[in-house]
DNA sequence: TAGATTGTTAATCGATTAACAATC
DNA sequence: TAGATTGTTAATCGATTAACAATC
């Protein structure tokens, strides 16, 4: 079973996929500041990336540049919107409505991402009936009623890590087919529920480890 | 000039520096439940990891293992902490006292992560004089006396994306070494600098990927 | 035209996975 | 002893980088 079919829409290598958000970003302060057309090694310049990856990482997106001239900025951000899906808009639903989850709900720059918190959940009083920017908190027990009612298909979860299996589990049981987990728990869900993992930690580490190297080789 | 010097120290690859954190915290809850010996094939079957991935990692810690018992999970624990330098703790500064950067001063577990958010740093006379759990928020004008004062190496910046450029250049003047940043702008600092770039953008890109393309899956 | 950049194919590099001997 | 797991070397896989023809 599951025979890991070369599916010719998942041939997208992941660091691409992570690279044309960051593109992007880039592109459209670019385009405020009224740049019209922009190359892939001006790009990479500025987001420190090889010229070649840039136009390789472009060429997925199927929007064609000019050799010498480089490619139109209005259509590259659309399509590499188009080609990441932002240009359609998910509902998405927040569990654990602490001080990470209120930080996610007030990045208005999601919306342009494809996806919008329409709604928060918890189960503590002190925040249940209270909003955030204007996301209500609304009781986790309303949860799977409300998310099969609006067909939401996104959810994030900012809860403490002791609750953070069962909520994910009932979230999968409400239809939520993908899920944004920001605790450090490895999920165990049923198949086809897509997990995204945003921990912390990960790179912590790194950043330790990098300075800890360095702070050596200067001593020596 | 930088004769790109393949220094034994840092030829861990960055996968590995990556995933053993997730090790480390997996470990860490198995010990709590009175587990005393685990191997490789069970860390990785918990993890979805490949057996033979876990026990190269591990043995980049130095940590040796036992044929058919595994390895001691005090050992291990203490070995990959003392790998990845969290046995000893670095101050940090933060910036930006929004709800990012109150989530991150409280999660505490950072402590057990290498680093600890001493003070945090704002210019908004809201929240100047307030305090986050434990910690204070002071002006950012008295930010650079305080960092040469206490020899403070790490900087996280929870700014907004517009004066994160500016406040980063602070953070180098100061004597930051290394700076955790989380906001979608590309950093540019003299050289020697460390930045971690956590971008919620990248992450997101790959999940609304994903879930398009498992829809379109489903709907032939 | 001259030359910079796109677009694509080939070479390189590095990480993951497989194979297998050593060992408890 | 038998067999599972470590530890290490070799094979594979995939992404990055280099090379180069096409083209504006």
């Amino acid at each position: 079973m599951k025979t890991q079919e070369k599916d010719s829409r998942d041939i997208v290598p992941e660091p691409t996929v992570k690279r044309l958000p960051l593109y992007l970003h880039f592109l459209k302060k670019a385009k405020e500041n009224g740049v019209l057309t922009i190359s892939a090694p001006i790009i990479g310049q500025e987001l420190e990336q090889d010229p070649t990856q840039v136009v390789k990482d472009l060429a997925y997106t199927g929007v064609k540049g000019r050799p010498r001239v480089g490619y139109n900025i209005y259509e590259l951000i659309k399509g590499i919107e188009e080609f990441l899906g932002f240009n359609q808009v998910y509902d998405a639903f927040l569990v654990g409505a602490g001080n990470l989850g209120s930080a996610l709900i007030n990045y208005p720059e999601f919306r342009s991402f494809g996806f919008k918190i329409i709604a928060a959940f918890d189960i503590s009083d002190d925040v249940v009936g209270t909003q955030r920017g204007d996301v209500n908190v609304l009781h986790f027990n309303v949860f799977k009623e409300l998310a099969s009612k609006l067909k939401v298909r996104i959810g994030i979860l900012t809860t403490p890590a002791k609750v953070a299996q069962e909520v994910a589990e009932q979230m999968a049981k409400a239809g939520i087919r993908a899920i944004w987990n920001f605790t450090p728990v490895k999920l165990k869900l049923p198949e086809g529920v897509i997990v995204q993992n945003t921990s912390m930690y990960s790179n912590v580490a790194v950043l330790v480890m990098k300075l800890n190297n360095q702070l050596k080789k200067n001593k020596d």
